[in-house]
DNA sequence: CTCATGAGTTGAATCGATTCAATTTCGATG
DNA sequence: CATCGAAATTGAATCGATTCAACTCATGAG
């Protein structure tokens, strides 16, 4: 019928009313008079009409009512790390809740998720900051929107960022080790700079680019130190948090002549490879070799034996940096989250 | 400086050009001469102008650039769910590719469903129909956007759907255990109706309200048939894809005198739980069991033994949806994809 | 009978960019 | 030197809703 498709302004008119009430009736029902509202309700329908169109409403509006998401890794990051999906499972469900969209941003090379950022229709972004966390700040400060940055390998106090006590959380995971009884240990770690695997020295760990895995190792350290045990005697591995960089880790440090009774996993992710390894090796965790992860993925709760972890509180996580992005973030906030030692099967007492 | 934000107009006037060319060294940059254009762009800077906005720009075009994922689930379903997971791997693969952005649509409750998918900034929808699935088709409608529904359990010709060939593909599943040597099959089906759960006799999937799950048993009964074996010698167990239900679904077929051999299950999900249950038994797979599961996910790869399985080609269905939605799918269109048999390590020869 | 009250309605201005026909500028050509 | 065409620029209309001050019209009080 109509020429092209049925605006807010047909539907007044073909109803006899004002354009103003015919938006009253869409927008603030309550009011329009009852028999006025039906009326266009029904005209509307009739001229099938699709409702407000968002996009004026929002010009008007200046709000989208979604949040981005993120990442300098390609799309499908979201859905295949459990990491990142762990956290955004909370996000959704927080973005549930309060009606919230929620629109997934990424792309591996900067140009294009440069582009992403600039063109991604939301109020406000949620900045997951694994790697190339600066980059991806930057990006996103120029779209002036408020934005909240995760797993922030960096301490600028300009940038809002909320993370997790990664120091108290690894002295609290080596001192459980510690406690049951373990004096020898291997660690398996994140990325600490661009492009290497392999084993590290002190120093190595010391001059870390990502605060994260330094944090880890140093609260690793501090705890072991307690018992009596030195850095030096602690062999660590750098890893990319894949199979195969995880997989070399473990060749080198049982290829050791003492191996290690405890492994140190710096995420759940290395802490779950770690135990298919040692599976696969004949080794039985936790009898032969206790495995502590960090991050609290919900894989870990599924596999046998359970894994230990240092639980994140993802949802609190969540419910805080939503809300910080919605509430326009004070830029100058920097949260500190605590996580929580989760004992499961994976650690026990060394054997003899 | 200025009281508010600055707008195109601001910059336009202070660079001293008409807001027409200022809008052209944006969207449109080689049309005007390079002297202007960097003028301008200088004049943007200074006046920090965060480029122009989306609404703007959208309420002109009309397009945003980005499609809805919907689902009548929770949000984190997106994140949960093997399924939807690989799917939506794939699909943010192809948008990443294309430029296209993604946003993720839900709800439980058909209240805020219906909000969410009439308020989502989004040019189009891919459906995701596991369940539910006619009230998203009709919510979905009334957008009047195109939209394509994938796994839809409904056979209208009006709305336009990509599937997966079930019934071919369970009919080679069941053709590769019977030509293994196994006689003695149980089948563990996802949902035929709504709210049930349990052993389910033949009238009863004969008129299962879920064509997918229809269709798979069909499936697997057409191809047993073929080697000897009548749908009355294969109980069937209607769970609800989720491991209580799965668990009794093995409760039930193993308690039989004379239990199966092997495992029809129609989702990998309720596969992988079956491999858990069997080991925990004691049952090793394959030898003492085979189990083949249908779908593809990835977990199927990463256990061991490997999950032997009916691929769906998620990378194709996911190119095809978000072209059809890209594209404004031609609402009679009605696509159907073969799923492939991936031998892993879960089937083998019966015992004896 | 007048006036205040308030619910309901109207119409025009507004949000911020894009677009395109019209106009100006400039260089090249006959 | 006049003229033509291409390139660059301008200005105004436009996209589709929201908003708000102003207005209408009953109703009830004084």
């Amino acid at each position: 019928m109509a020429k092209g498709t049925i605006r807010l302004a047909d539907v007044a008119k073909a109803a006899g009313v004002s354009q103003g009430t015919a938006s009253n009736v869409f927008s603030r029902p309550d009011v329009v008079r009852e028999e006025v509202r039906e009326h266009v309700l029904e005209t509307a329908k009739r001229l099938g009409y699709a409702g407000p169109s968002l996009t004026g409403r929002l010009l008007r509006a200046g709000k989208v009512n979604a949040i981005g998401v993120a990442a300098v890794e390609p799309l499908a990051y979201f859905f295949d790390d459990p990491w990142a999906r762990a956290l955004l499972a909370a996000v959704s469900q927080v973005c549930d809740a309060s009606g919230t969209g929620l629109a997934l941003v990424s792309a591996k090379d900067r140009q294009k998720l440069d582009w992403n950022i600039k063109s991604a229709l939301v109020d406000g972004f949620i900045l997951l900051c694994v790697e190339g966390g600066e980059k991806l700040v930057e990006l996103t400060r120029e779209r002036q929107l408020p934005f909240v940055a995760l797993a922030l390998n960096d301490d600028d106090p300009s940038i809002a960022s909320i993370s997790v006590d990664n120091l108290g959380g690894a002295a609290m995971a080596a001192r459980h080790l510690a406690e049951l009884g373990h004096r020898r240990f291997g660690m398996l770690a994140t990325e600490l700079s661009n492009d290497h695997v392999g084993p590290v020295g002190i120093a190595e760990i010391e001059r870390a680019i990502y605060s994260t895995s330094r944090d880890r190792a140093f609260g690793y350290w501090r705890a072991l130190e307690t018992f009596g045990i030195v850095r030096e005697d602690v062999p660590v591995y750098e890893t990319i948090n894949d199979k195969p960089s995880v997989e070399a880790g473990l060749d080198f440090l049982f290829s050791a002549p003492e191996p290690p009774t405890a492994i140190l996993a710096m995420s759940d992710n290395i802490a779950l490879l770690t135990i298919n390894w040692l599976r696969a090796r004949g080794l039985s965790v936790p009898q032969d070799v206790s495995v502590i992860g960090f991050d609290g993925v919900p894989e870990g709760g599924m596999v046998e034996p359970g894994l230990t972890t240092m639980a994140q509180p993802f949802a609190e996580i969540a419910q805080r940096a939503v809300r910080a992005v919605l509430e326009d973030a004070v830029p100058a906030e920097r949260e500190m989250i605590d996580v929580t030692l989760v004992v499961r099967g994976s650690t026990a007492a060394p054997k003899r």
